[in-house]
DNA sequence: AGCACGCCGACT
DNA sequence: GTCGGCGTGCTC
């Protein structure tokens, strides 16, 4: 009996690829354990096994796999279950499910190593020059490396070189794999055993009155070893005794010391874990008694909190029962609100059976973070996670919690899969028949939808915690500031007012604009031209701080021109305005007061991020200028003042949920204004005070907000009452993506009708020379959302077999919102 | 996705 | 003439 394998790659083909396996393999293996296989001329790769059988391929032979690399499988049959369903419901392979599940120190591949064949003797005139150069370069070392190849050559085309060289039997080549995870290790020190009775310690410590260094780092050692009574670092000794390493190592040399070392965590957590769960205020414990009640009959409840409700109380309330029960918690937030602010307040009611799972993570953190939930370890029953938290090994889930439900960072967008965390959670959660739990102050339309059809559980809390007052959200008309003259800059005089008596009070202030940069248009007076990127079909950015003009799609930048390159005039000007110009004119407004700017020029870097946020917490800043950042779930409580420099920007935005976002991001920024026992201010400077979506936000009515909204999608047929997919092609040629557009439009449209717009390039139709266009497919609630996609699969099959259509690029997007 | 192979313009 | 560009096809 033959026996074979089926295994996922980590690539994007639609295939499965099955390998020839003894009989000894195939009782070993099993399903969610990986092994590295051969794929291609060269290149050995890491697969997971997906099933084990014996039918033999009819096409091909077989090739054998190359190596087991777990003795367990690392992939549990729930996660291959939800990694199908990601890859079928969001149209893409189930091997990039895994490359964006897996982490990449669990994905080997293989390098190729160049060594010198030492049985054969060749003379140097039987090389090229090139050839010699490879064949010298290992005379000094025993092995190469194709990059070192290029580099000793200064070519990009070694490898016919390379391959020559085997042939004339100079060169050996191998393939060689490497493990990618190094644990920790800590060095610790002890007395060495020679020396543990009574009478050896008294003659080494006479031996060593002559080197009294060595002797007084001994002395520290025991000081040490009977205050703290656990195993000594050698980090500490050095420390303590302020002895150098060389000393140390001397005293280990002499076998007085004995070293050894511990595999230790990478991240730690100085949480005590012992904080007593706060009792829930009235408002807070009746939404809690609500929560429990839907979910003895619902799986998913949607907790719609206002600002500063203290909806995380009851979420840490909710963690404390799973955690009683023996279940694992995820706690899905976007991105930016993983602050140590967030995590702190966890860790100190669950002290270290918090894990924490996020992008800025290194790959060996991450193996961590995965190897300790396989093993269910106490360490991980509480993950705290950003989007792709979601794809961790759970074992037990009992509840998921979605905080900030409505943050659109929840989707990815690129690479594949493009899947959204929240519901892609909801699915998770139901594998495991666990509850998914919605947090927001400002909930996406469809989740609020879905609570008003009855399908989730829908709990409100209108209060906010303490009885704080919402704040109080003026509306200032720009038109008639311009007018009249009172401005200064972007300024109105209400704001400059505001602004003033709340630093008088010795109070915060936030302003908010959506836009980085000193001004996104540069524009000559003389004769109307503004520098584009050459790249993509933007005008570029000003930033002043570095003097440059930046393109925010590409990455381009250029230093700033001296003048126009249409006209040649020096009469540069710029148009609209960024964080940095406010930045700027906060500073000439208030000359004493300090002010931070938060955005992506200002948060790079590891910790960039939480410089600002606890400079401004700590109040060394003033007034805190910034973009959509400020945004989410931060919690400053001296901050009295928010100002949003230009609602309108936001509300035009060419997007069918501009007016939805616009809601949201006003009122979660007007959030951040007064959060302890004073009234915050919200002034929002617009063209247009009587828009609806500004009067809504202005009196807190997310419900008829939500109303007018819906009306809208129903009209104009809009999730969440139709639903969307959209296709994007790219080419660096234009008329190929027109051309390709088309026919992918018309056979679409032969099948779904008028619920095919499009093609349409969108506002920015290139970028880093690629054209985009796009086709939006409406799906009517009554039609299959599986046959629409089996269908979309079809016509992309025929699309792919017509070679001129091939090299563009399509982008399939399942609900692109 | 990678990678090899093959065809074509542009330079040591 | 070779170098390196890119289009094309294939991977068990």
């Amino acid at each position: 009996m033959l026996h074979f394998i089926d295994v996922i790659l980590p690539i994007p083909l639609q295939k499965a690829f099955t390998y020839h396996i003894t009989e000894a393999e195939s009782k070993f293996l099993s399903a969610g354990m990986r092994v590295a296989v051969p794929f291609g001329k060269s290149k050995i790769y890491t697969a997971l096994v997906y099933s084990i059988h014996q039918n033999p391929p009819t096409a091909y032979d077989a090739k054998t796999i190359h190596q087991i690399l777990d003795d367990t499988p690392v992939i549990s049959s729930t996660q291959l279950e939800h990694w199908e369903w990601i890859a079928k419901y969001y149209m893409c392979s189930i091997g990039e499910v895994m490359r964006a599940a897996m982490p990449n120190a669990f994905l080997l591949e293989s390098e190729t190593i160049i060594s010198k064949n030492d049985k054969i003797d060749i003379k140097d005139s039987e090389l090229k020059d090139d050839e010699f150069l490879i064949y010298e370069a290992l005379q000094h070392q025993s092995s190469l490396k194709i990059n070192e190849v290029v580099s000793i050559l200064d070519k990009k085309r070694v490898l016919p070189i390379i391959n020559s060289l085997v042939k004339k039997g100079v060169l050996n080549l191998q393939e060689e794999l490497y493990e990618k995870y190094t644990p920790k290790l800590v060095r610790y020190v002890k007395l060495h055993h020679n020396h543990k009775s009574q009478e050896k310690l008294q003659e080494l410590l006479e031996e060593l009155s002559r080197a009294p260094k060595q002797r007084a780092v001994v002395l520290t050692l025991f000081t040490m070893e009977a205050s703290l009574k656990q195993p000594i670092k050698v980090s500490e000794l050095s420390e303590r005794s302020g002895a150098s390493s060389s000393i140390i190592k001397a005293l280990i040399d002499k076998h007085i010391l004995e070293e050894y070392h511990v595999q230790t965590d990478r991240v730690q957590f100085e949480g005590e874990g012992d904080r007593v769960v706060k009792r829930l205020s009235e408002a807070q414990q009746l939404a809690y008694d609500e929560i429990e009640a839907i979910f003895k009959e619902k799986s998913v409840a949607l907790l719609h909190g206002v600002t500063s409700s203290g909806k995380t109380e009851i979420y840490v309330q909710l963690i404390q029962k799973q955690l009683e029960i023996g279940k694992q918690v995820l706690y899905l937030l976007p991105e930016i609100a993983l602050t140590t602010q967030l995590v702190n307040r966890l860790q100190d009611y669950f002290g270290e059976q918090v894990a924490v799972f996020h992008s800025r993570y290194s790959g060996n953190e991450r193996v961590e973070v995965w190897q300790n939930m396989l093993i269910n370890s106490e360490k991980a029953q509480v993950i705290i996670g950003a989007r792709s938290a979601l794809l961790l090994p759970f074992t037990n889930l009992g509840l998921i919690i979605i905080d900030e439900e409505h943050e659109q960072s929840f989707k990815q967008f690129d690479p594949a899969p493009r899947y959204h965390a929240r519901d892609a959670a909801i699915v998770l959660a139901n594998l495991f028949k666990a509850k998914t739990l919605l947090g927001s102050a400002t909930p996406s339309l469809e989740s609020y939808f879905n609570a008003n059809q009855g399908k989730y559980g829908l709990v409100e809390l209108n209060t906010r915690y303490n009885n704080v007052l919402m704040p109080d959200i003026e509306l200032v008309d720009l038109a008639d500031k311009y007018k009249r003259k009172r401005m200064k800059g972007h300024f109105s005089d209400r704001l400059i007012e505001e602004m003033t008596e709340t630093l008088e009070e010795g109070f915060q202030i936030i302003l908010f604009q959506n836009r980085r940069g000193f001004s996104p248009i540069i524009e000559c007076t003389t004769c109307g031209t503004s520098p584009q990127c050459p790249n993509c079909d933007v005008s570029l950015t000003y930033h002043q701080y570095r003097d440059q003009l930046r393109c925010h799609y590409c990455g381009y930048n250029s230093a700033m021109l001296k003048r126009c390159q249409g006209c040649g005039n020096s009469t540069l000007d710029t148009k609209g305005f960024g964080t940095e110009q406010i930045e700027e004119e906060v500073k000439v407004l208030f000359p004493n007061k300090k002010v931070a700017r938060m955005d992506l020029d200002t948060t790079r870097g590891k910790y960039g991020f939480e410089k600002i946020i606890n400079s401004f917490e700590q109040r060394e800043v003033d007034i805190l200028v910034g973009t959509q950042m400020l945004t989410k779930g931060l919690d400053f409580r001296f901050v009295k003042l928010v100002g949003i420099m230009n609602a309108d920007n936001l509300l035009n935005f060419p997007d069918f949920r501009a007016h939805e976002r616009s809601y949201q991001l006003m009122a979660q920024v007007s959030g951040r204004a007064g959060r302890t026992d004073l009234r915050g201010k919200v002034l929002i400077q617009t063209y247009n005070p009587h828009h609806n979506i500004l009067q809504q936000v202005s009196t807190n009515s997310y419900k008829e907000m939500f109303a007018e909204q819906m009306n809208e999608r129903y009209n104009f047929k809009y999730p969440p009452i139709y639903r969307l997919i959209k296709i994007t092609f790219k080419h660096k040629d234009y008329n190929r993506v027109n051309l390709a557009a088309e026919w992918y439009a018309k056979s679409l449209k032969q099948l779904f009708k008028t619920n095919v717009l499009g093609p349409e390039f969108p506002p920015v139709s290139r970028i880093r020379n690629l054209y985009h266009k796009n086709i939006l497919i409406k799906i009517p609630h009554q039609q299959s959302l599986v046959k629409t996609k089996e269908a979309i699969k079809k016509i992309d099959n025929s699309f792919n077999a017509i070679k001129d259509f091939r090299p563009v690029r399509v982008v399939i997007n399942v609900d692109n919102y």
